[in-house]
DNA sequence: ATAGTGCTTAGACTATGGTCTAAGTCAACC
DNA sequence: GGTTGACTTAGACCATAGTCTAAGCACTAT
């Protein structure tokens, strides 16, 4: 699979993906015309960078987990905890978008409820 | 108030504050000296663009709003809108988190079940 | 009066995560 | 054999949100 097939299957620019690859969080084999040759493999990778993007992982973190995947089996346990760890910080960040809702429900509430000929300069 | 108790007070950094205003997120008085000298409402309405940005507001939606805030009172609806589609945002972003947890959640659990034997390049 | 502190400004620098350009290669089609 | 199209590379550029530096002024304490 071609770099233009990855990016519209994953949809993530071919830019990005040889980002990605510059920041050595993929390693791609090449043809003989020297193109990137994504397999099914790689497929899985990259969606699994999405994801952990998704959750907020920075690109130098999902490296690390990158080299240890790299490194092979023996390194299972370390990407483990590295999840687990990961799963701490969405756990904190849901409940922060979940107490965000509280104080902004509240704001929204209060907007609604005070007299239109008050000052309301401190909104 | 001057800028460095500010600062201390709502543990953003004087440079930062100074951006903010640069940015006209925040139009402060100076006292005689030329500096800033922050009141009572300064201190509100910095404490207000701090949960705006915990919400992930970006600094340009922040100016928008506080440019209404300095247009008067006859923007009121308006800001309301503003934090009414904000709230959709907020919303959607703690369900995208929630969504997120279940996904690291299902990747852990697979992680801890399969025999450590097998292939693990996939992860 | 001179050093020190705390501010002022403009503007340079940083990090993150891309996004794009320029120049070049290679295979295929006409 | 020339053009087209899809790729290659290094490196420039962009936006966001700061973070810091340099040079300078005003007041205070010694």
């Amino acid at each position: 699979m071609i770099i233009s097939e990855m990016a519209q299957l994953t949809k993530i620019s071919e830019y990005t993906l040889r980002y990605y690859e510059k920041k050595e969080l993929i390693i791609v084999s090449r043809d003989a015309r020297g193109r990137r040759n994504y397999d099914e493999n790689d497929i899985e990778w990259i969606r699994f960078i999405q994801r952990l993007k998704e959750t907020g992982m920075p690109l130098r973190e999902i490296k690390k987990y990158s080299d240890l995947r790299a490194e092979g089996d023996q390194t299972i346990p370390e990407r483990r905890v590295m999840l687990e760890t990961h799963r701490l910080f969405v756990v904190a960040e849901q409940q922060k978008w979940t107490q965000n809702l509280c104080n902004l429900d509240a704001k929204i509430e209060y907007y609604a409820t005070i007299p239109l000929t008050t000052d309301q300069t401190k909104f």
